[in-house]
DNA sequence: TTGAAAGCGCTAACAC
DNA sequence: GTGTTAGCGCTTTCAA
């Protein structure tokens, strides 16, 4: 691999020289950038990233750390937030953390060591205070960590609310719900909306709430559990999609028929929504979108660029299929 | 953030030392290795990895390129990788190709500026010659490049060759293959296994064979042609379990149902082939070993430790769910 | 308009 | 055992 010294030897100029052509900055003679042009090409010279990373203490790098990357949600994401990264000249370093403390805290100092120039975190455990001593930009998506920090999501308490009222609209007249963990918090926040449509009902109690794990083997479990404790259920909302998909096979297994017994309705409007039998009616969140935004704020912030907005709550957007049916 | 020269200070030594204590070699003193590790411990201090790459020229990381990070396998592979490079102290930066040779080409240049110390890459487009040039230790997943690269695959025709003599056995006459792009070479294997078993039935002609790139919205539109074609088709080999699930959502569009009238098994047994209704019968490769497999082979390969083998054809198994039927 | 040289933070000879 | 020092390949003053 040739360096800028072999550039400078060949163009006959000093390496201070090359390094003006090459960041276009200096004064430089137009005779002497043909010289130093012809050199590089010749010699088919790359600069090295990580000599100039030492020296500018920027590495032109971003970190995104997910908590699950088999859960389709988070590949959507992290394709949108590659590709507008790549538009913008910065790669991404993928970090998988099973919402694991420990493993995150390696990642985050393995970045930091790596001089990566921000973060995109979706994170439960990472603390505000914790961002604060990173001492790059961070941003939170899909998951709110502090004010302070800047963010994207989506409505989810409205949006859970509006699939619930849903529900109500299609006929259901006992419908559970298929929460996501305790911890997470924009599954409290679904929680939330959904005990707002349904909450003061007089046939509600807590036994109709199952935590599914976001997850689609846990979601089966919970809701056989839900099945089993009150058959009269004939409406669930789900979390996520993954754990609505999970329901379908369960209602199946429990030879309920969806949609015309049990209407389920799931939240997050990922490509496999589309995919079920019957195709997932679902709350959609405009998940490219997401990751588009997340990526453009982070690079505003990292290149000290004015931001219009450091908090953006998207809207989510009601997509009827076939899991919900209209008695 | 604390520097060597910072810890040295503290720790009342010069800089060789600090270094000689946190890469343990070389001789030094039980004593003052103690003052260091108080100096590293108060100042909280953390090698600067990029100074160390520059003067190593190696970077703990490896990089990993996959075509779609949206096509679930793909996701499933990358966890697996990431898991096992992460035990072994590498992490992983993630490169989502889309099939386009000036993307892999942009981040094969950016990958070896940052001095990544090897590559994992699913990839039809690059060639034995370029990987030379790359002059790092790069292994093949999913796809063969090359005899000289080492690869991990899976036994692709056999394993077409099982699923379609399986649909034969569950009583199909009439069997068609949605199969993967012609470029890729894992789908012409799958395609070759497939007429192995079928290509020399006498109802059989070109036409029960439709590409549907791998991808489930194009395999829908050729199953929907298949069908239309051939409505006496009453098996279905895809390539891929993405094309299975679009097949399972065409036949429902086409008023077949699922396995009584049409028989359909996948490839891949991604997680997601166990949540469609009905469960997908498909031909399971070991994903996530292949992912640990090829970590650790590359790894082996970085390190110069010996390898037993730079060539794996896994074995793949057929997982006999519910869009089969036994007639 | 260009070059010399210092320095980013670290490692590894080479001295002592 | 430990320190001095010369780089790794680049950028950026500072002089010329």
């Amino acid at each position: 691999m040739a360096t800028i010294k072999d550039v400078a030897k060949q163009a006959g100029v000093s390496v201070a020289t090359v390094s003006r052509v090459m960041n276009s900055n200096g004064y430089v003679n137009e005779n002497t950038k043909k010289k130093v042009d012809a050199a590089i090409q010749q010699l088919n010279y790359k600069p090295n990233a990580v000599a100039r990373s030492l020296y500018k203490k920027t590495s032109k790098t971003i970190g995104l750390m997910v908590p699950d990357i088999v859960n389709p949600f988070f590949p959507e994401l992290a394709r949108a937030v590659e590709d507008t990264a790549h538009k913008l000249g910065y790669n991404v370093v993928f970090c998988n953390t099973d919402e694991n403390a420990e493993k995150e805290e390696d990642y985050l100092e393995i970045l930091l060591q790596k001089y990566v120039d921000g973060l995109i975190v979706a994170s439960n455990t990472l603390t505000a205070e914790k961002v604060k001593q990173l001492n790059i930009p961070v941003v939170s998506i899909d998951r709110k960590i502090n004010a302070d920090i800047p963010t994207v999501v989506v409505k989810n308490k409205s949006g859970a609310q509006k699939a619930a009222s849903f529900l109500k609209e299609m006929g259901c007249k006992r419908i559970a719900h298929l929460s996501g963990p305790e911890h997470i918090d924009n599954a409290m926040e679904r929680r939330a909306g959904y005990l707002e449509e349904v909450g003061s009902e007089p046939w509600f109690d807590a036994s109709y709430i199952e935590d599914g794990n976001y997850e689609m083997k846990t979601a089966i479990k919970a809701t056989l559990q839900l099945l089993n404790r009150h058959p009269e259920i004939d409406g669930i909302f789900a979390g996520n999609d993954v754990m609505a998909i999970g329901a379908i096979k369960a209602a199946h297994q429990f030879g309920k028929k969806v949609p015309e017994e049990l209407a389920i309705i799931g939240f997050d409007g990922i490509a496999l929504s589309e995919a079920t039998t019957p195709e997932l009616t679902t709350v959609g969140q405009p998940i490219y979108d997401m990751g588009t935004i997340v990526a453009d704020l982070l690079v505003k912030l990292i290149e000290k660029k004015p931001v219009e907005n450091t908090f953006y709550e998207l809207d989510v957007e009601l997509i009827e299929r076939e899991s919900t049916r209209n008695v």
